[in-house]
Formats: C-alpha cells, sequence, structure tokens
DNA sequence: GTGAAAGCGCTAACAT
DNA sequence: ATGTTAGCGCTTTCAC
C-alpha cells in the first residue's frame, strides 16, 4: 500500500495525500476527510525511508550507552542498574514527542565509531549519550558535524558553550559533601572511597569532592582506603576483598554509586562483617533496589528519570525547532539517609 | 557526501561504489580499492533510508516491552529489574549481527499499535516481544503481515506451527515445582504464592504448577494464600501488607518473580518479621541483585541472557535467510539454594 | 568490467 | 484547491 493507492481509491492526488498526512492547510475539510478514510481502512502508514529522503524528517535519535574499563572485560550494561531507568527514561520521552529510539552499546574505544556511523548513515537526527569518557573527542566531532547531541554527565568547562549540544548534570560535588559531612558528624575520621570511572565527569567530581571535604575537615586521606571500582561490581568486589586482607579498615566507606555499595556490603558480609556495626557504607545513585534492601542503603538520590526525560525533550523540541543553542541544566541531589551508617564506636 | 562524489573522487561511475559498498564480485581489486580509499578518506556512509528505498535490508528490528497492568498506573520498565538485561541482551546480540534496535515501551492495549506502525512504516524488518498478553491478537497479525516476529514468553499451543515466529521460553513449570518441592521438603504445608500477571504464559504456567504441585504433596491450597502481584513491586508490596494484617499466615512464599519477592520481603521486615526465620520467600528470575542481597535470595535461575540472544540471531538469521518456518526452544531452569529459606518449625 | 538510466515511495515547488 | 513533475540517494537491470 503505497500513497498512489490511496490517491487512486480516494480519487485524488498524490499531491493530496500527502497534504494530508502532513497536516496541510490547504486543503478542504472534505476531500482531508475522504482521504483520512481511506487511510484508516487500509491501515496505510507512509514509508518512513521514502519520507526521510524526500527531505522529512525520521523522528529518530540514537541513545549511546557508553560502558567501557580498561582492566574488566566488556562489562554488559544490564549489569549496572543505573542504566536501566536510562534507557526507559529516554525511550518514554522520546515516545510521547512521537520519536522512535535505536539504542547502541558501547564497549571499547573503538566503538564509538557507530556514532558516526548512525549519524552520517542518516539514521538518527539526533543523539545522547551517557557513561562518556573525558578524553573522547566524540563530542567535539559530532557537534562540528552539526548534528544535535545530548550528553548526561560532562563537564560544563568542556562543553564550552558548543552549539548542538545539550548537557545535563546532577550536583555531584554537592551530593558527595552531603554524604561525607553526615559520616563526619557521626564522628567516622577514616573515611574510604570506592572511586568511579575517573574518566568520567560525575566520577571525577564524586572524588575530587571527597578530597576537598576531608581536607575541609582536616581529616587524612588514607591511599590504602582509595579503591578503584570504576563504576562496576565484580572491580569492587575484588578491591574491597583485597581491602578486608590488608592491615588497617576505615570505620566507613563512600562508594560513587550504589551497584559499588551494593557489592562492598556482600564483599563485608562475606567476611563476617556486619553493617553498619562493623563499617558504615554510603552509595550513590538511589537505584530502586536501595530502599528494598536489608539494611536499607544510605545514598545520594539522583534524579535520573528527571534528568533524562528533560535532556530527551530538549533534544527533540532543539531538532525541531532548528535550535543549536548550548544548554546546560544542573539537577539537584537529595541525601537519603537510611540504615548502612552508624556513629563510630569510641 | 553522497555515493555520487565518491564515484567522481575515484573517478568511477555511482554503479561500481554502489558495487563496491555491497560486496559484489564483478568488480576488480584495483578498482575496488581505489573506490574503498576514497570512501575512507571522506568517512563515507551510504544513507540508510535511500538504500532501503532502493532495496536493501535497513538492518533495524523493533523491540517491544510490553508492561500492562490492569490495576496500577502506568508502570515503568526500569522499575522492573528483568527488562534490564532483556534490552541489553537484544541490543549486543543485534549489534553483533550489524543489526539496529529500535526499542519501544507498551503501557496500554492501544500501545500495541506501536507494533504494526513501525512495520508498516518499513521502519523494522522483524520485532521481539516481551511482556505478551495471551489475549492480544497482535501476534497472529503481524506474523499474518509476514513480518518475522520473535516472542518470549509465549503458549507454543496458541502459537501453533505459526510461520514467521520463534518464540523462546523458559521451563517455568518445571522451575516452579522444584521451588515447591523444596520447600515442602524443609517441612512447609501452608505455602503461599505471589502470582504473576496471569495473561503471560509465564505467569500463568507458574501458577498452575503451583497449584498441581501443592495437589500431588496434598497439601491445601488456601485462597488466602493467593496473592495477586502481577509482577509489580508496588503491587506486591501493599498484598503483602494487607495479607499480614489478616489472621493467619503462611509459612513459606513462593514469589512468581524476584522483584516481587524483594518487595514481600521489605514489607514483611517492615512489620517485624525476619527471613527465613519467620517465613521463608523463594523468588523466580534470579535478577544480579538476588545474590548480593541480605539474606540472599533463594530462586529459580532463568537464563535470560542466553533466551534473549538465542531469539535474536536467529530472527535475524531468519530475516537473511528469508526463513519462515516456526521455531521454538526451551531453556532450562536452575534452582538457587541460597538463604531466605528455612526448615519449618515445629 | 563499467556506465547509463530507471525506479524505490515520498515531498514540495510549480503550474493551473 | 488540486494536479504535475522533479528530485531525495541509492540499487540494479540492461547495454556496451
Amino acid at each position: 500500500m503505497r500513497s498512489e493507492d490511496i490517491a487512486r481509491l480516494a480519487g485524488v492526488s498524490r499531491s493530496t495525500v500527502s497534504r494530508v498526512i502532513n497536516n496541510y492547510p490547504n486543503v478542504p475539510e472534505k476531500t482531508r476527510d475522504k482521504v483520512l478514510k481511506v487511510i484508516k481502512q487500509y491501515n496505510y502508514e507512509p514509508n518512513t525511508w521514502a519520507r526521510a529522503l524526500a527531505g522529512k524528517s525520521n523522528n529518530t535519535i540514537g541513545l549511546f550507552v557508553i560502558s567501557i574499563s580498561k582492566t574488566q572485560a566488556p562489562s554488559k550494561i544490564y549489569k549496572s542498574t543505573y542504566y536501566s531507568s536510562f534507557i526507559n527514561a529516554v525511550v518514554d520521552a522520546a515516545n510521547t514527542s512521537g520519536y522512535y529510539v535505536l539504542v547502541h552499546t558501547i564497549y571499547c574505544s573503538k566503538d564509538y565509531s557507530k556514532i558516526n556511523q548512525a549519524f552520517n548513515q542518516k539514521r538518527i537526527c539526533g543523539g545522547i549519550l551517557v557513561g562518556n569518557e573525558k578524553n573522547s573527542d566524540i563530542i567535539k566531532e559530532i557537534t562540528k558535524m552539526g548534528c544535535p547531541l545530548g550528553v548526561v554527565d560532562y563537564d560544563p568547562d568542556e562543553a564550552m558553550n558548543r552549539s548542538n549540544l545539550i548537557v545535563v548534570n546532577s550536583m555531584d560535588y554537592d551530593g558527595t559533601a552531603k554524604a561525607l559531612n553526615y559520616l563526619i558528624e557521626l564522628g567516622h575520621r577514616d573515611i574510604g572511597i570506592i572511586t568511579g570511572r575517573l574518566g568520567t565527569y560525575s566520577g571525577q567530581q564524586r572524588f575530587e569532592s571527597y578530597k576537598q571535604t576531608l581536607k575541609e575537615h582536616k581529616l587524612k586521606i588514607n591511599p590504602e582506603f582509595i579503591l578503584k571500582g570504576e563504576f562496576l561490581k565484580d572491580k569492587t568486589y575484588n578491591e574491597v576483598k583485597k581491602l578486608i586482607k590488608s592491615k588497617s579498615l576505615p570505620t566507613a566507606l563512600f562508594a560513587c554509586n550504589d551497584d559499588m555499595a551494593l557489592a562492598a556490603m556482600e564483599a563485608f558480609r562475606e567476611e563476617g562483617f556486619n553493617i553498619p556495626e562493623d563499617i558504615s557504607v554510603i552509595g550513590f545513585d538511589d537505584i530502586p533496589v536501595a530502599s528494598q534492601m536489608n539494611p536499607a542503603l544510605t545514598t545520594v538520590r539522583v534524579p535520573v528519570y528527571d534528568m533524562v526525560t528533560e535532556i530527551t525533550e530538549m533534544l527533540i523540541d532543539g531538532i525541531e525547532k532548528g535550535r543549536k543553542k548550548f544548554y546546560c541544566k544542573n539537577f539537584d541531589t537529595v541525601f537519603k539517609i537510611r540504615d548502612t551508617c552508624m556513629k563510630v564506636k569510641e
């Protein structure tokens, strides 16, 4: 079934059918109804490829989920609870605006080319990146080509007012400080950290804030208490096991995401530690399961769904309006006190 | 940059460029290299729409995640841990075969039309459904149109050897029986169930197996111990709270998925119950967090990743080979004994 | 082995 | 208000 068939059946020309489909004003009610009736009757849908080729938007955006680890085998994104709400939010927001979402996974530097490809093949008219590494040039490259891009978690200084770029961040520096101040109030002096991927903006911000906040409180930073978790469960599990075997332990551990906090708690439990009695733990993100576990995880809530909805809507709106201006928005975090922290024992 | 530009730069015609791109044999090594060099140099990618319009496949499949609840507000899929690995597996398997994945969410019956649309608009050349409800006619409709479809969790009897259809199931009846037999061996006589969506094949199988297994062991089924969870956390949480307020409790509870098991445990904990001392709980699926929680969840492992990889590969292979024959595969479950069950107290 | 030309299904500028 | 026509960028048949 093609527009020509509809035209014949409705007794009009293809142009008129096209006008009806695209809601052009200069077609009388009567003709419109006649055409719409036939379209409906035959369940006709215009061929997206042909429309796109003839100059229409294809109403498709690409979602690129980046999960690169230098030390681990490709870590499938489903192992990360964070990405799940991410994909969902993008799809929902896009669908609401009549857009489609092409999802890609990026597991190594070479995979970055998928982004260029999707744009060059004209599959998508906009893209959203999550998990981007600082040192990749991809954002510069894509935006220079004039392709609209939304990035979650990206250094505003690097973004440099670049056109075609939309950035959305959570206020991680502040969120981390809230968490650490809480631990310090509870009397903790030996506070460890499980860092995320330091190549990401959030990973770096959370680490910076950790160092700065401890410094402000004149607390020493013990290099042995800095574990590299890369936002990954497996990596964290191993690092924590190593820590436990070492000579001294912190009284509290700040994990740069909930997945790592969970992995750490699992490792501690296996070695006979009780949480929070033996060690306090704080996470970051507030993934759905954080409030359900036992003990419920004290964490810093990041409004992922809101952030992603915002970026998706802004991206699509920008595409439709041809707006190219740089846009950046920061979302506040909420510190959620639950059951994994305790006053330090004297 | 279009194929014509490449042609000019390489000093050949568009036809030859096309031949090179599509790996046609009748072009000499020398010409091929010349053209490839220019393509590489300019980072040229053929326009997907134009190729598709000219008769090539667009290498895109649709993934339709269905999550319909009769009683709840649209329950975002990210709240369900199950779907996360699902999307990931489809994307990975598809990408490996050079395919793209368009993700859709379906929250109400009306949304089913998205599937027809995606096919009719020629956006996709195959589709994968998860979470399908028995009573929808969508599978019949789509396959009749000649569109290749993969469905996870679908009654083989309803599938009826339909062509263009691929079905992949886990052996839920058997898995449920394993779990219940274990509880019965532990001495449990009053075993409750939190059912899933009964409109799904898995939801129904798990419930059937529950009824049948108890019957075989001559255990009575207490209607008060049958909670309707619809695979949803919120629903389950409320139902369990209601159960706790009622006069009698089972000694064990079999939840038809892990999400519901978690929600149930949370509800019990809030009311002062200890697990497994006060009540035993078993889940289904073995989501990543199941082994990490405290106590670690005893559950029935479903090889989601393998199932989904299989269906994606079969679908794509079928599309490429033009194979239309019905295909169905069942995956075995593994019963994972962990820490949420205990011998019943005398 | 290679090029010319038709055609995929649609939109949009132009003509009426 | 509606129809005619020329592309959009590619593949593919046909001719050389």
